[in-house]
Formats: structure tokens, sequence, C-alpha cells
RNA sequence: GGUCCUUUCGUCUAGCGGUUAGGACGUCAGGUUUUCAUCCUGGUAACGGGGGUUCGAUUCCCCCAGGGACUACCA
């Protein structure tokens, strides 16, 4: 076998989107599984949907996840230029090869004249297509003499070049995912290969620099299966050996029908997109993975599971062991409804696996992001003890805010259910109690509470829960002496007398 | 409408002719905990329908139905 090589190929005209760089990591695994190279390829061969900032985006996105590429437009290699917009001159040469070898004709039909044609067979319940029956009829150079074509050409009237499909003939092609793929040339078209505005079409650039660059394997979304018939057909035209196919499954909604879009995100409550993204013209944006926290590993995990697995039951494969075990033959061929529930569990397992200290000098950032200043090694701490209970790492703070400032409420049902008629004298004892303590310790805490409960035949769960209300302003939180030990004694003091007061002012 | 792809619990999936159809997320119940969460244990829940082939089909074939993609001088 060749060298693997793939590539990476998206269009400049937004945000990736996860079935974008699901699709990327991919490849990515399939290439370093088998000692091969991944490029990154700018197809930007339209040029009315160019959206600035987007090819910065992509480049940013994978620099985000890790994912290396070999060679691309933002890192140059051997077969540079690396975006199509550059590559232009190149094209005309092959476009004017299949015309030369009789796969391909001048087409001078406007696109007005079309539409109308199109409508017009709607309207009759028919179908369109422009392939070996209709071409006879339209306006092209297999209808024209050499000389009319010459004049029409020569007088600068606009032109696009057509792919000549082959009257009634079977394509069997393979898939590494699907298999035999069978179609009819009648069913196809008649593509444009060629722009009147000078631009290669999609189908075009694609194969030439598939082509020119190696690709042995592409590895695309399902979207392209329908297109592959005619890009078998292209290198064939020009005598190239193809590369292997493989079409992976879509992502698909969470809830009801059709393929995973950019709008689904805001109405269900989860990013679409790697990164987050501004729309340059509209000013819109949309969430992105990255800034609601999700580690990148943990997102590419999720990302892998979603239509691969390796045949066990094993769920968290880091990178490396992504990379060992990916295979295409593994390749789910039905499309996956994105789940996030699943993708915070992901997060979940991640964020347990992670250093602590690493956690807290994020965590530090979202403090500072909201005026509260830490010290850091406090911060590893209450990590430490806060890690388990939660999926992002920002969660940390915003659910859990009583670990680095006072309570400014306090739960009225937990007040109700805890708070009793002698709780203040029991907390104004325990201030005492606590005052005494030299000592300051989770046990000497714990202890010290434990004998005060004892002689005075108090409820446990009474004495401690209303202690919790005063120290987190609700009942929830972690083991309280725990945390008292880490508030330190003053503050646990300050916070018993605090809400102590403000309870009882009520 | 046409072409192609696809179809196992609510969701992601294992299964590649004979299984009590397994796991994970979710959900429910119980346990642990001074609370909440975590965690642990257990339960719930699926082969779209109809024909074949076969001693035997979730598994192979056909038809239908559902779902998806494509059907541009967009990718």
């Amino acid at each position: 076998m060749n060298k693997v090589r793939v590539r990476f190929a998206p269009s400049p005209t937004g945000p990736l989107h996860i079935g974008g760089v699901r699709t990327a990591l991919y490849n990515y695994l399939f290439a370093k599984k088998n000692g091969g190279e991944m490029l990154l390829r700018i197809e930007d061969t339209d040029q009315t949907r160019f959206v600035p900032g987007a090819e910065k985006y992509i480049i940013e996105a994978f620099h985000w996840l890790n994912i290396p590429f070999d060679e691309g437009v933002h890192i140059g290699g051997p077969f540079a230029p690396y975006k199509q917009s550059e590559r232009k001159d190149l094209y005309w040469k092959y476009a004017k090869m299949l015309i030369d070898n009789g796969n391909a004709y001048y087409a001078f039909d406007t696109p007005e004249a079309l539409d109308e044609m199109r409508k017009s067979c709607e309207a009759n319940k028919q179908t369109f297509i422009y392939n070996s029956i209709t071409r006879k009829t339209l306006n092209n150079a297999l209808n024209l003499s050499a000389e009319e074509v010459q004049q029409k050409l020569d007088s600068g009237s606009h032109f696009v070049i057509r792919f000549k499909m082959p009257e009634n003939k079977t394509i069997e092609m393979h898939d590494i995912i699907r298999g035999q793929v069978t179609v009819n040339t009648d069913t196809l078209d008649d593509k444009v290969l060629f722009k009147s505005d000078g631009m290669p079409t999609y189908h075009l650039a694609n194969i030439v620099d598939d082509h020119l660059m190696e690709i042995s394997h592409v590895i695309r979304g399902e979207e392209w299966l329908p297109s592959m018939p005619l890009h078998i057909m292209l290198y064939e035209a020009f005598g190239w050996e193809a590369p292997q196919f493989a079409h992976l499954p879509l992502l698909l909604r969470p809830d009801g029908n059709g393929k995973l879009s950019k709008r689904d995100g805001d109405r269900l409550g989860f990013p679409v997109f790697p990164l987050r993204w501004v729309d340059p013209k509209t000013g819109e944006t949309a969430r992105g993975y990255r800034e609601d926290d999700y580690f990148p590993e943990a997102f590419i995990n999720m990302l892998a599971l979603l239509g691969w697995n390796d045949g066990t039951e094993q769920e968290i494969f880091p990178m490396e062991e992504l990379i060992e075990k990916f295979s295409l033959e593994r390749v789910g061929k039905s499309g996956a409804k994105f789940n996030v529930e699943k993708a915070k569990w992901f997060n979940h397992k991640y964020l347990q696996q992670k250093d602590n200290a690493e956690i807290a000098k994020s965590l530090m950032l979202t403090l500072h992001e909201n005026g509260v200043e830490a010290d850091a090694q406090y911060v590893e701490k209450v990590v430490a003890v806060m890690k388990e209970r939660v999926n992002f790492t920002h969660e940390i703070w915003t659910e859990c805010r009583y670990m680095f400032q006072r309570p400014e409420s306090y739960d009225p049902q937990s007040v109700k259910k805890r708070w009793k008629e002698d709780t203040p004298q029991v907390m104004e004892n325990i201030v005492q109690l606590l005052t005494d303590i030299s000592n300051w310790k989770n046990q000497t805490v714990h202890d010290a509470l434990m004998n005060y409960i004892q002689e005075h035949e108090l409820s446990v769960g009474q004495v401690m829960n209303s202690l919790r209300i005063l120290m987190v302003g609700s009942s929830s939180g972690p083991d309280l002496t725990t945390m008292m030990d880490l508030f330190g004694k003053e503050e646990t003091i300050e916070r018993i007398k605090i809400g102590t007061q403000s309870i009882v002012n009520l």
C-alpha cells in the first residue's frame, strides 16, 4: 500500500461544526494509526460564500483540540499552496485536458434558462437532468460546430465546462464503510466542473488537488456519497488512480429530524461548534465547547465514540489509545443523534482524572473574572474536595460559591426544616466552643462538635445541618468539618455569627 | 418527485446463524452520607413490518415502511 495521506478540506464559509470536527478527527486517527500524514486544505472556490475569519477559526479550533496537521494552509508543505483560490491558475489546464480527451464540453446555457427548464419540469412532476438525453437539445458545444464554439469563446461569451457523463453505464464503487455502492450514470447529470467566473467547482478542484497532493484515502461526510460516482468517473477520465473512499455517517439533531445544524445549539442548549463564533456580519454569537468549559480531550473522546467503538465496553480513550485502536471498519453506517448528557458525563470523567493544580489554575481565571481573588493553595484544596461533585471546572465556582464567599442569603426551605427555636442559643455555644479550639483541623473540630452534641443530648443532624446552612446558605455541600477546616477558624466563626444574626432577623 | 445511504432499549452502541440480546448515558428504586452531589448495588427498557433462505434468523436475501443525504455556475 502507498503511503497513507489524508486531508481535511473545509470551506471557509463559517465556523466548523462538530460534524466537521469529527470528520477531521477520524482522518487524523486513521492517518496516525497507519503512520500516514494529514493535511489541511482550504476549499474556497466559491468567492460568494467566503466568510472572513472562518479560516482562522478553523485553525484555532484544531489548535485547541490538539489535532496537528502535517501540512496545510497555516504551515505550508511540499504541495503548497493549500488554498484553492491560490491554486486557481492550475485548474484550467485540467479542465482543458478533459475537453481535449472528450470527457467534458463547453456549455453556454444561462443560469436563467436552466432555472426555467427545472421549473417547468417540476411543474410536470419530472426531474430535469442535464445528461446524455437533454444535452442534445441544450446550448452547448456538442450541438455546435467547432467554428461556432470558437467564435463564442472568442467573443467572450460566458461559458462553463461540464463533465460528459457516459450514457447508461453502471458504476460499481467500493466504500470502506458502506461496501459496494452501485449507480447508473443515467441518474447523474453533467456536472459543471469549471464555472463562468473562471473558478473550478468543488468537484474539479477537489479531484485535481487530491491527486496532486497524493491523497490515498478520502474520508468525508455522507453528504458526499451521491457525488462519489462523479468523482470516480473524473479519476477515470484523467487516467488517474482513485483514492479509497470512506463516507462517514452524519451527526443528527438530538430531538427531531435532520442533520445537526447551526441553530440547533442555541435552541437545545448545547454548542454545535468547538469554539465560540461571532458572525462578522450580524454580530450574532454561537456557543463553543471551549467556552463552555469542556476539556478538549473529553470533547474528542465523546466525538470519537459517536459512530465508532473498539468492540469492547471501554468508553474512555485518551488520544494515543484512540489512534492505536481506530479503524474505519468499525465505524458505524447510520447517523447518530447527538446527546448532551453523555457529553457532560465525558467531561465529568476527565475532570476526575485531571491534576488538581491544573484545574485550580483554570478555576482561578474564572474566579478572577468574577472579582474573587483567592489563594492558589486554597483553591487547589477546594478543587480536591469539590471536583467529584461537578461536571465542569467553572461549576466549582457557579455551583459552589460558598467556598469563596459568605452566603448572601439563606434558603428559606432549609431554614424552615432545620432551624429551631433554640438554635441561636446552640450556635452561640458553638461559637464559644470553636473559639477555644487551638489546633484547628477537620478532626479536632469534628470531635469538639460531637462531644458538645453528646453532652447536651442534641441531635447530630439538627446541629450539623444548622451549621451547614450558616456555612453554605442551604442544605447542600461537602462534608461540614472538611469545609470548616478549609475556611479556617476565623471565617467559620464569622459565618456562624453573621448567619445566626441574619436568620434571627428574618 | 428522482437517486443513493440507513434501521438493536428514549439516546450512543455490542452482536458478524443457535446469546437469559451485553455495556454506557438517561430514568426509577435501594444503599453510603449529618445535607446535597458524587459513589455503589439493583431494576426499567430494543432487534420497524411482511415475505423468503435455513433444522434454526437480530444476524443472509427481497419487498414495504420510517429516517437521512443529495438533487446549484455551494461546498
